[in-house]
DNA sequence: TCTGGGGTCCTAGGACCC
DNA sequence: TCTGGGGTCCTAGGACCC
C-alpha cells in the first residue's frame, strides 16, 4: 500500500520586522533600515533583530551586535523592535494563510507550514496556489514573502530559503536529493553553528557529503539528532504539519546597560520581571508549579536555577519570593551581573485547576 | 563578533517508587 | 545485605528556532 504523496508549502515573510516598518513609514523606502537594540552611537550592547536588503548591502545581518552594525552602516535608520505591531500584522497574515490549507502550523512570528495535499493533484497546481497566496498577502498587507513547495516540511523550508526575497521555489520529491546535495549543511533546520563546526571536523560541509556519510557514525556523534540529520540529507521527513499545542513556559529577561554589582538594583529588576511574567500568566489563565531564574555574569557565563513547588499557584507573591530565593546564591560580591531572567513553567489551565479544586 | 529576548526540545544524572 | 529493572519526575545545561 503506497501512501499518498504529500504536498507541503512553507511561507517565510521577507525581512518581516523592517518590511512592516517600511510599510508604516514610506519615508524609509530605499534607505537601509535596522530593527534591534539601541545602537547608542556604536556603544549599544544588543543585537540586530532584522534588517532590510539595503542594510544587508553594507554587510549588516540578523544576530549581529548592534555596535558592529553601526560601524558598517551608521547612516541606517535604527528602530526599536515593536513586537506588538508585528504580532498584529502576523495574525492577519496567518489568517489569510489558514484559508489555503486543511492542516496549518505557524512557526515563529513570520513563518508557516501548510499541508495542501487535499487541495491539489500535481506540482503545477501547487505552484499556482502558492502564487495565489503570495498575491493575496501582497494585495491585502503590502508585504512580500518567499515560498517553498515540496513533499515534506524540511524540503519546503529549504526551498523557501532558496530564492529571496519574493521567491517561489518548487522541489519535487524525485529532485529533492539532487537539489539539496550542493547546499551547505547549515541550510538544514536544526543544524546551527555548533553542529556545523562538528560536522566540519568530520569533513562534512555539504548536504550531499552528509547524505553519503555512515549513519551509525553520525548517531555515535550526535545521538538521535544524527539519525535525523542523515534522513534530512536524503530529503526524508515524515513529520506532520500540525497546529502547535499550548504554551509551555513564559519568561522575561533583562540585560543591564552596564554590568552591575549593585544587588539592590538586581533584586528590584527581578521583582519587575516577576511582575511582567505574572501579568502574562494571568492573561493566559494559567497556574504554574516551576520557577526558574537565569543569571549571566559579565564574562557571559550563564546559569539557571529552578524549583518545582509541591503545589500549583498563580500568585505573584509566590513567584517573587521563589525567584528571589533562587537568585540569592548567584549574588557574589566579586562577580558583576550582565543579565537576569525569570521563567515559569509546568502549567495547568484555570479550567483544569477548578475541576481539581 | 563582545554577543537580545522569547521560546522549544534534548540529554544525562539523580531521586524515588514499585 | 551489595544487588535489578522499569517508569516518572526533577534539575541544569546546551543547541536551536525566529
Amino acid at each position: 500500500m503506497s501512501e499518498k504523496r504529500r504536498m507541503i508549502v512553507h511561507v517565510d515573510m521577507d525581512h518581516f520586522f523592517t518590511a512592516v516598518e517600511e510599510r508604516e513609514h514610506p519615508e524609509f523606502k530605499g534607505k537601509p533600515v535596522v530593527a534591534g537594540a539601541d545602537p547608542k552611537a556604536g556603544k549599544g550592547r544588543g543585537v540586530v533583530s532584522t534588517c532590510n536588503y539595503e542594510a544587508r548591502k553594507f554587510g549588516v545581518r540578523s544576530g549581529m551586535p548592534i555596535s558592529k552594525a553601526w560601524q558598517l552602516c551608521p547612516e541606517a535608520v535604527y528602530l526599536p523592535v515593536n513586537y506588538e505591531l508585528y504580532a498584529r500584522v502576523s495574525n492577519e497574515i496567518m489568517g489569510i494563510l489558514r484559508g489555503y490549507s486543511d492542516k496549518f502550523e505557524q512557526w515563529g512570528i513570520d513563518e508557516a507550514f501548510l499541508d495542501i495535499t487535499s487541495r491539489v493533484k500535481e506540482y503545477a497546481e501547487a505552484e499556482a496556489l502558492a502564487r495565489q497566496m503570495k498575491n493575496e498577502i501582497h494585495a491585502k498587507q503590502k508585504l512580500t514573502c518567499s515560498t517553498g513547495v515540496g513533499p515534506n516540511k524540511i524540503i519546503a523550508k529549504v526551498a523557501s530559503d532558496f530564492q529571496k526575497p519574493d521567491g517561489l521555489t518548487i522541489v519535487k520529491e524525485e529532485e529533492a536529493e539532487k537539489f539539496l546535495a550542493p547546499l551547505s549543511v547549515r541550510k538544514l533546520p536544526w543544524i546551527g553553528r555548533k553542529t556545523e563546526q562538528k560536522l566540519d571536523a568530520l569533513g562534512i560541509k555539504t548536504i550531499g557529503e552528509l547524505a553519503r556519510y555512515d549513519p551509525t557514525v553520525l548517531t555515535e556523534h550526535f545521538g538521535a539528532m544524527g539519525a535525523q540529520m542523515y534522513l534530512m540529507a536524503h530529503g526524508i521527513d515524515r513529520s506532520e504539519v500540525e497546529e502547535r499545542g499550548g504554551i509551555k513556559s513564559l519568561s522575561r529577561e533583562l540585560t543591564f546597560e552596564v554590568d552591575t554589582g549593585d544587588f539592590g538594583l538586581v533584586l528590584n529588576n527581578l521583582d519587575r520581571l516577576s511582575e511582567q511574567v505574572h501579568e502574562d500568566v494571568l492573561r493566559h489563565g494559567l497556574f504554574f508549579k516551576t520557577v526558574t531564574v537565569k543569571v549571566r555574569y559579565e564574562n557571559f557565563e550563564t546559569h539557571t536555577h529552578g524549583k518545582t513547588m509541591p503545589f500549583i499557584t498563580n500568585r505573584l507573591q509566590d513567584l517573587k519570593k521563589t525567584a528571589k530565593e533562587l537568585t540569592q546564591a548567584y549574588l557574589r560580591p566579586e562577580r558583576k551581573i550582565r543579565l537576569i531572567g525569570v521563567r515559569v513553567s509546568s502549567f495547568t489551565s484555570a479550567e483544569k485547576q477548578k475541576t481539581l479544586a
